[in-house]
DNA sequence: CACTTATATGAGCGTATGTTCATACGTTCA
DNA sequence: TGAACGTATGAACATACGCTCATATAAGTG
């Protein structure tokens, strides 16, 4: 299955695919699920000051990505708590990073 | 490796990394990728008539893709042959296609 | 050398995107 | 209840993005 031909995408879901990849190709988007993926979940507070942005605009990047179904949202309190939504953005992240940031061995490509 | 916990990443990194996912993220460029990915390679006009869009958009967005190293391109004669660059595109293609698109089977969530 | 074909490039334009600022909402505590 | 805290939201603004149109470059053809 790694190196199969797969067929060419009908335009709707060329747009669907978009979609998703659009939510990962910001780095205070990625900075926050890369934070999100090292711990079980984590407060708008802790995780803005985890990224180094303000707490709006990681509220505002958290929207997008929770409308988006990549996050998760959990009220605890006052407080309302992030994590991720299944490992594939985990998956992603990890594959991507393993390509472009190989830090030690080959890449597998 | 799956469902391993991955390291925070640096911002440097994360804006890497989302440089990546930005030349996936639009309807047009993930059309024209998953049409090399059914083939060795492509020309401009037949990628175009492929993907449903003008010959000028096509040229323009395959230079960003070559720049950030996602295709490769080969002149032959009067035309230019692009091609896919590795198998790393396919592979996220294919696993966010079978996440997000999932037709028969079931994802592996 | 003109002429056609194939692709590349740059300017201009409309739209989308992300940030900030101000403010509203909901919860806890005195 | 009022104040402080944590988060969400909307408007405004600057920037980035992708498209189209016109034009330039390059290669083949007569």
């Amino acid at each position: 299955m790694t190196s199969a031909r797969a067929a060419m995408l009908p335009p709707g879901d060329a747009a669907v695919l978009a979609e998703r990849f659009k939510l990962l190709a910001d780095p205070g988007r990625i900075s926050i699920l890369s934070a999100l993926s090292t711990v079980e979940d984590m407060c708008v507070r802790d995780l803005a000051a985890a990224v180094g942005a303000t707490e709006s605009s990681t509220s505002h990047q958290l929207k997008h990505l929770r409308l988006g179904g990549l996050v998760r949202s959990q009220k605890r309190g006052r407080s309302v708590h992030y994590s991720l939504a299944d490992e594939h953005v985990r998956q992603l992240l990890n594959i991507t990073a393993a390509h472009y940031l190989a830090t030690d061995g080959s890449p597998h490509g």
